[in-house]
RNA sequence: GCCUCGCUAGCUCAAUUGGUAGAGCAGUUGACUCUUAAUCAAUUUGUUUCAGGUUCAAGUCCUGAGCGAGGCACCA
């Protein structure tokens, strides 16, 4: 057995060694019989090396403030030739060519090249340099902008100071990290080494900042209400539970924040949004996680419609900013187009029951048996405990929800299908709510809000079954003071963001995506 | 919770029917004053995820575990 396995090692657990994911202690005594060193360490013990060189030498490997003038992509923006800035960054490429160095400094939003020349600084900064700095390691640099001879915009460094000094070496330069779950659990190795992941992120940002700036243009106001909840109401999911420990009281993370926003049209807000996280004790898959970005915003005195007009509007506009475009490309990893979304407005608003009559013009005439037979004949899946609107359910969401890539908001919803929206005037069969189908997935639904505190009242209970103490009794006494009539809708950001981002995953959308803990 | 697939050097990936585990990059040493995946020369690196089993022989076959990916279930 090798001697480093045995050793009392306190990351002797962390399994394989990664050099940058996982803690090795650096001077885990080693066995003087042993003909083999730990070398899986080696790459970290020539760091430390340099890094005690950089002490040596004067130099603090860990710096402080440093000034800069530009950020590396700002100043590809605003180059110039003949510019005396000052720019920090990691350095992520370097071409060393002996007199002569190239190398890149870079963050998040950009990069910008160096030209570090013998005789432009000191001889100490020089030897430093050659002697101590590694790919991965932060630096500011100093100096005046110049064109190369390949008319590449650069620095002519004249001073270098060390900022950071990294002890593990950076992802491969060429490939970037593409290990899914190293990209997940150490998601700043993605984005130091892959620039689809930076801009990603940026524009998830982005999308966030515009979606306030343009509700709070058309005078909505943000609102933050309970995460942690005594009934978690709302909507329909298992909860996570939680407790207070001076309270002495168990709570839940929200399923949904409309309980609390609603008591707010009650107390006076007229147009209202919070943008923020929900909980689900659900599965996990490529359009789950367990905690996702929703927004959520209510207007007095509107209906679904008018709701339906404003998340058209504001999804195009989103578009238009982040895309450039309403005709949304998806491409694949070798740049093939692999699916086109077409968010030309007007957006086709079509009857739940027109869509199944596209599937099968006759599917309303059958018996229920003659539904599950069709089912049965289309390859859907269907369970025998399943009532007749399920199985109609399961078909619309594999042969229509999931094909239907242009927006589509689906109306004249079967009222069984979402029990607790308020029924239309004219059919009581049905409910005025759409549900909005982008990308295969329902992105938003939209409702006419209840308003009844009676027939809410009814609808909770009967919902609610022998479980009473899942009613929320204070939304209910809210209701009873009034709460105007309102269009409300929920748009999933993350869902959102991958659409307009062409991401096939929840997860790389999300910065930090959940993922089981190892060992 | 269930089904299928994946896990090889620090990273990206090879390895024929079960027969000596390799390459590129990174690292190290050297050369080089306009490179940009710099180039050139030399060179180090492995409990093949883990634990068992079959076999003269296992990266490869079998059983189990861990993590991940895809799907199912769950998700008004």
């Amino acid at each position: 057995m090798n001697s480093a396995t045995a050793l009392p090692c306190p990351a002797a657990s962390c399994n394989p060694p990664v050099l940058w994911q996982v803690c090795r202690p650096m001077n885990a005594p080693t066995d003087p019989a042993s003909v083999t060193p730990p070398d899986e360490s080696e790459l970290l013990a020539i760091r430390r090396k340099k890094l005690a060189r950089l002490r040596e030498l004067g130099h603090e490997p860990f710096g402080g403030k440093f000034d800069t003038t530009h950020a590396p992509g700002v100043l590809q923006q605003l180059f110039a030739e003949g510019m005396e800035v000052r720019v920090a960054g990691r350095v992520t490429a370097l071409r060393d060519m002996g007199k002569t160095i190239f190398f890149d400094v870079a963050d998040i939003g950009g990069r910008f090249q160096c030209f570090f020349n013998a005789k432009n600084v000191p001889e100490e900064t020089f030897t430093m340099f050659k002697e101590c700095i590694d790919l991965g390691d932060w630096v500011g640099v100093w100096g005046g902008t110049f064109l190369t001879k390949t008319q590449e915009p650069s620095i002519k460094v004249e001073g270098l100071t060390v900022l950071s000094k990294a002890l593990r070496p950076m992802p491969d330069k060429w490939h970037g990290v593409a290990d899914r779950e190293i990209k997940y659990r150490q998601r700043y190795l993605d984005l130091m080494s892959n620039e689809r992941s930076r801009e990603v992120f940026l524009t998830r940002s982005k999308i966030m900042a515009e979606i306030r700036r343009w509700l709070g243009e058309r005078d909505y106001l943000e609102v933050e209400t309970p995460m942690l909840q005594a009934v978690a109401g709302g909507a329909a999911a298992r909860p996570f539970e939680t407790f207070h420990n001076a309270l002495g009281q168990p709570f839940y993370l929200r399923i949904a924040p409309e309980l609390y926003l609603k008591r707010l049209l009650v107390g006076g807000f007229t147009k209202v949004f919070e943008l923020n996280r929900n909980f689900r004790n659900e599965g996990i898959s490529r359009r789950h996680n367990p905690e996702f970005t929703m927004l959520e915003a209510y207007q007095a005195f509107g209906d679904f419609e008018v709701m339906a007009d404003m998340v058209e509007e504001m999804i195009c506009h989103l578009a238009m900013k982040f895309c450039g475009t309403l005709v949304i490309e998806h491409k694949n990893e070798e740049g093939e187009v692999t699916r086109t979304i077409d968010l030309s407005r007007p957006w086709q608003r079509t009857p739940y029951r027109e869509l199944l009559c596209r599937v099968d013009p006759q599917w309303w005439d059958y018996t229920p048996e003659q539904r599950r037979e069709k089912c049965h004949a289309m390859g859907v899946e269907i369970s025998p405990q399943m009532e007749d609107h399920e199985v109609t359910q399961q078909v619309f969401e594999k042969r229509i929800e999931e094909k239907q890539f242009n927006p589509c908001f689906v109306t004249h919803v079967p009222s069984q299908l979402v029990p607790l929206a308020k029924q239309n005037p004219a059919d009581g069969t049905i409910v005025d709510v759409y549900e909005l189908i982008i990308n295969g997935v329902e992105v938003s639904p939209g409702y006419s809000e209840l308003n009844d505190p009676i027939v809410q009242r009814s609808r909770l209970e009967h919902q609610a079954g022998e479980e009473t103490q899942n009613i929320d009794e204070e939304f209910l006494l809210a209701l009873e003071h009034g709460m105007p009539p309102a269009g409300g809708i929920g748009i999933g950001i993350d869902r959102l963001v991958m659409l307009l981002t062409g991401s096939e995953s929840i997860r790389d959308v999300v910065l930090f995506p959940q993922l089981k803990s190892k060992e």
